[in-house]
DNA sequence: TATGAATGAGGATTCATTCAT
DNA sequence: AATGAATGAATCCTCATTCAT
């Protein structure tokens, strides 16, 4: 009779370890030993509830894909207008979680791996998909049709690059920082887009 | 009696096998023995001319890096005014040359490994930097001191999220379009600095 | 407040999942969770039952010894004739259900495995030396003592030679054939050695 | 320069051990670590060499098989009658070597195995069939066509079954003996089909 | 300068067994 | 009586590195 949420719990345990090991080591660093060794687990319940390494990986992605849609979606509905909207979108994707050092490493390995996993890569897609699509929503309410598709896509590029470069740079903590330059620029372009729209 | 030149040759050779292999497989997929089998050399040259694994991997990054600093120096130069300085910094940055998958798999695995490798880190650096000082030193022609700073930036990350997108996405030849972008984006962020900065 | 004959149940459970898996996947690729999985029973049970893997294997040895030894004692018991009974034992050992391929891999698995384990080669010998003794037992009515323990020694390598070639070609279903051909050959060795005997 | 033959030594020491190691402990006490440890070689060879443990195991068996083709190769050839021929096939596969115990173990071993490989069961085939076709071949010259196959098959199960329960028995030395049961069963059962194809 | 044979450590995976419930 | 979670030893395989030639 198994105690009920303990198969949860495991998976979380586990799931944990493995962003914080290849958070720390990269994801060529990373054994199941030292997973197991960080969750206080045997490497033997890897296989038991995730099926191998393989399976540990997909979870371990659909996990922190699964906190940034949580986390933007939460943002995204306390926003009353267009504009708000959007910057609920930067912020969520610029949050402090995740400009977060260890975070951003291993949304950088899973990135560079997916390149090689097509399971990895179906996974990855449902993120890059779901920003543009809701960034592309709220842009729709400000500017022409027809200019909405571009503007939705530099913003998401502009918040990918903002992220790529703070992870590299490994500094954390200028979050505010980074939200603001990409709430500016965003205004900027809106504006542009508005003005050369509405020109007779 | 070794042919002089013959050193340089198999670096290279084993240097274009080592990309053409982590663009295929990754870096958890590249072996120096498929790494030998491409350049038709034998393993033990690997260790012979780069000491090692490390040594291939970081001449490796050297020379992707040698090789966008010079196409980006080649446009910088023809460049007569400051925008088109700024242009030609986000050219060579996309270029068909840069926005190529598999050269792009190349970047974003090292991108991942640097996180975790002083010695890569070291490297990349450079990399970063001179995008920034360059755009810095154009933007300062343009716009007030004191914004200058953050225009760059901000450019700088546009360019690294387009680059990383379009990476993710898989889908080569949209450069035209993804420079395109680009330049827009650039021209509203520098007017409307510009027309702020300019007020009384 | 358990059914009786529970345990009986059970294991008869485990050793017919076990035949089916050796059967099908060979000792080799026999495990404890494949057993349970066919018996739908829970692997824990195994070593409730059985206390672990080698007493599992050697009640299912035990089994399939009893099953082909009850064959044996039922078609002998309705011969007649001394031929009769060497033909029952033969046709009891090259029955229908001694020729199916998946049970000519269990054989085939326990006697290799045999040559390794004193516990499995103790169970098996039982079999070899029943078989032969019961054609000790038949023969002996025919030729002159001191012939027929070569003759039933022959008969028995006959027998097992049928069954090894057929087992090994997988095919089934010529098991008539092949009772046939041992019966004519046996004729022809008992014939050859009466005569022979009987010469003055 | 690798010196000439070095591959050949290592290929035939791995193989070697593998035998010994299938003999004494069994297919499935059968580990790399101890084949290369009887060899003296290290583990990695075995894969540098046959790319694995189902290399070798298939090299093994290749092997076995080359050696019992050449031993039935040479006495065949010696004979000179259509009986000798048979006495020949019957005693290269009875040969001394042959029911060497430890051989026997690799020999059941393999056939336990092949049940379930497609590899080693093609490789296992080849043997089968050749002995039966030389067999075919001698009978054919003594008994009347139509019931050459059947007595072939028998002498084949005849030998097939003393190798057999030699085997089990785990006894060796009794080759003179079961040699001679052979080629006596042989001559009745040839006597006997002669003598019945010979009526008018 | 170049080869590739040889090594052995490290990693993923499988599995029999144990045990708390 | 029955479950299946948990363990950790054992095994196969890969691979960077070394070295004799």
């Amino acid at each position: 009779m198994p105690r009920p949420g303990v198969e949860e719990l495991r998976r979380r345990q586990l799931v944990d370890a493995t962003i914080s090991t290849i958070g720390e080591n990269g994801l060529g660093g990373t054994s199941l030993a030292e997973v197991a060794r960080r969750a206080g687990l045997s490497v033997g319940l890897v296989s038991h509830y995730f099926d191998g390494k393989n399976g540990l990986l997909e979870a371990t992605l659909r996990t922190i894909l699964a906190r940034l849609g949580a986390e933007a979606r939460r943002r995204f509905e306390r926003a009353d207008t267009p504009r708000q909207r959007i910057r609920a979108i930067v912020d969520a994707n610029l949050s402090y979680e995740q400009l977060d050092p260890e975070l951003g490493a291993v949304w950088l390995a899973f990135w560079a791996e997916a390149l090689h996993s097509d399971r990895l890569r179906r996974i990855q897609k449902v993120n890059q998909r779901r920003l543009y699509s809701n960034l592309l929503y709220a842009v729709r309410e400000l500017v022409a049709p027809g200019e909405a598709e571009r503007v939705a896509e530099t913003v998401a590029c502009l918040i990918d690059g903002v992220w790529l470069r703070s992870t590299l740079s490994g500094q954390p903590g200028t979050n505010r920082q980074s939200r603001a330059m990409v709430h500016e620029a965003v205004d900027a372009i809106l504006d542009a887009t508005i003005r050369e729209g509405s020109k007779p």
